[in-house]
Order: C-alpha cells, then structure tokens, then sequence
DNA sequence: TCGTCCATATTTACACTGTAAACATTTTCT
DNA sequence: AGAAAATGTTTACAGTGTAAATATGGACGA
C-alpha cells in the first residue's frame, strides 16, 4: 500500500500509474507475462476496465513500462553488490552475482525483460535503462583481456563475451534446464577461467 | 505446399496437422508468437476455426508443438555442420556456429523455445529434443577442463558454461543488444579463451 | 472567486480470441 | 455391413484490447 493506494478518493484515483505497475507486477509474477490483462490489473485496483490506457496508451506500453523497471532494478542489483575499494576480479564476480540473483527472483520479469514481441524496443525510457545495465557490465569487463589478437574490438568483444555468459546463464537457470548438482556452489566469478582474469 | 496440402479435398483435410504447423510457423516468424492465434492458422488453411483443437487441445499445445519443432532443427543444425573426423575444438566450433545460425535464422522461434509461460515444459515430445540438444551440446563440451578443481561435477559445469555461452549470445544477438563491430567476424570458437581448449 | 482548460477516469461499443459442447462426416477396424 | 474412432464443423460464451464519446474534478490564470 503506502504510495501505491489512492491518494485522494473519489473519482480520481491520484496515484493510478504506480499502482497499476505494482498490480501489474504481481499478477506478472504470478502468471507470468502471457496471463497479465490490462484489465485485471484495473479489477485488481477497482478502477474502470480501460483505465490503464490513460497512462500506458496499450498493452505494449504497460509492458514496456514494466521491462523498464526491470532493467533499473537489475543495474541497481549489481551496483548494490559492487564494493568500492575491490579489485575488478571482485567486483565482477560481484556484480554478476547481483545479475544472476536479480533474475531468479525476479523470473518472469526479467523474461519480459527480453521478449522482443511485448515491449516497445525504442522505447526512451527503456534504452536509457539498458544503457544504464550495459554500462555496469562493460566496466566489470574492462581488462578482462580475453580476445588480445583482435585490435580496437577487444574491449566490445570482451563485454559480448560477459554479457552473453552471464545472460545465458540467468536465463538457463530460471527456465530449470540446468541439474542442480552443475549449479550447486557454482561461483560465477569461477566460470571464468583461470589464466584471464587479469582484473 | 506438397506434403502440406491437403492430400483429399472434402470434408477431411487429410493432413490438417502439418498444414496447421506450417502455418502457425510462417504467422511465428512474420508477427511473433503473441500475435499468433488458433483462429488465424485455421483461416490460413482454409478450415474452420475451431479445427486446431481437434490436434493440438489448445493454444499451448500448437506452440508446444512448434517449440518441439524448434529443438529438433536446433539439434540437426548443430549436428550438419559436424565433420566426423575432426578434433573436438573443430566439432566444438562448427556446432555452436550451427547454434547461432539456427537462431539467428528463426529468432521469433528461438525466443518461443525459451518462453517458460507458453509452453508445456513436461511434454514428452519437447523434453524429447531437448534431450537431443544437450546431448551435441555435452558431446562438443567434454575436455574443455574448464573447471579442473571442481570433481565429479566439471563435466557437467563445463556443460553449463557452452550451453550459457552460446545461449546468450546467440538471444542478446537476435535481440539486437550487440553493436555490430563487437559480432563482424566474431568466430565463436574463439570467444572460448585460447588457454583452455584441450580438445 | 470564477471560469476555462486539461488531465484523469468512465461508459459504451466492437471485433477478435480461446475454449467447451454438441453435432456432422469420413475413415478404419472387426 | 456395422460399430467405433478420428476428424471437422457449428454454436455458444466469457475475456481481451482498443477506439470513441462522455463525465469529473483539479490547476491556474483573469
């Protein structure tokens, strides 16, 4: 409740948005992103059944909404973990850790995060949060050093090389595909291997 | 058309299923897979809207199904650009070339094939494929030793990292989340550090 | 303070969707 | 040939997204 109920009653509910975002939120995980209705999240509410389209125009843009704080959430999980006098090798493995707890929590959500069908891909607000998340990885891989023959790409091949370890991972893990004996006590600093981490 | 016409006209189509999967795959491919519905493969075809349910039970089912699909392309991809007398690293190489390519060539079904919420993750035919594809994949992982230290479970951490790896890379790929000089001519065999190809 | 503008919310309407149930047609099997 | 099963159709209904018109109340300048 708090900031999400309504400020003022009556007609005007004074905090719609926020609260359809959290509704939407929970019936997100809850039902995953295929069962979320727009007008479930105004029932849930007990607003009107097309209130929502004043704030996110459709679908798309409630859900586009919902990857954006996805991703804000996500970059602020790795900095969360990132301690500040740390050598990089730390504050990678850190910050990957924060990555990967963020999507087993966070399961459906960061699902949506990267249904290119769902959510509006040029979205202002979301770009900025990717920069944002993109920005926290590229410096966790700065001197990973893990392509030395390939000249000024090394550094944008060392971040593809970060991203899609640790996004394959995250995403492997929340779909069960993994056995839990491979993930038991699996350090995501230590998949990296050895003789690279010059960080 | 051929085997996915109709092989007698008249009130039986004669191989509505088939027809039915290669219409739902051309509707996947051009508008994604949450805009693709029952009653739009029906009418594709030509029969009545409700027929799907006769083959597939409901919506699930189809993308169950063409999900299933997806696995077993995936698996022979990998497997066609195996040469069997090569050495593992060049196995290794070729297959997760063929991984990428599959994706890259049927994104909007990559992503189905990972959408937790739209397919029956207990289906026998799908945990069938599956099966077939971490088996290539565990086959080209073996010797990699990236986990010396790790006992009984390196092999199938080494597992984890190939599958990981190429998984993210080959959706933050089709996502559009690379720059372009980060993937020109980014042999994904070389994306695995030089030290720790045994194989 | 009053009145106008605008953001916010509702009501209404409609086409489309998934799915259940009853029915029709054809094939298959004994 | 006749029963049983498989395959399609028709009908029906509750939900869904979204457009359009309408209603409400707050913000803000005259």
């Amino acid at each position: 409740m708090d900031d999400i109920a309504a400020s003022k009653s009556g007609y005007h509910h004074g905090n719609l948005k926020a609260a359809l975002l959290a509704a939407a939120r929970a019936i997100l995980e809850e039902s995953g992103h295929s069962a979320l209705s727009l007008r479930q999240c105004a029932k849930a509410i007990g607003v009107s059944a097309t209130a929502p389209q004043n704030h996110f125009g459709n679908k798309s843009g409630l859900l586009t909404a919902l990857a954006t704080q996805g991703y804000a959430e996500l970059a602020a999980y790795m900095r969360a973990s990132l301690v500040p006098d740390a050598n990089r090798k730390e504050r990678r493995s850190a910050a990957l850790q924060g990555y990967v707890a963020f999507a087993l929590e966070n399961p459906a959500l960061y699902e949506l995060m990267f249904a290119r069908d769902r959510v509006l891909a040029d979205d202002k607000a979301l770009l900025e949060q990717v920069g944002a998340c993109f920005a926290v990885l590229a410096d966790i891989s700065q001197e990973l050093d893990l392509f030395p023959n390939t000249g000024a790409d090394a550094a944008a091949r060392g971040q593809v090389f970060v991203w899609s370890l640790v996004h394959g991972y995250a995403q492997l893990a929340t779909a069960g595909r993994f056995k839990k004996e491979a993930m038991k006590g699996l350090d995501i600093l230590s998949i990296f291997p050895k003789g690279n981490q010059t960080g």
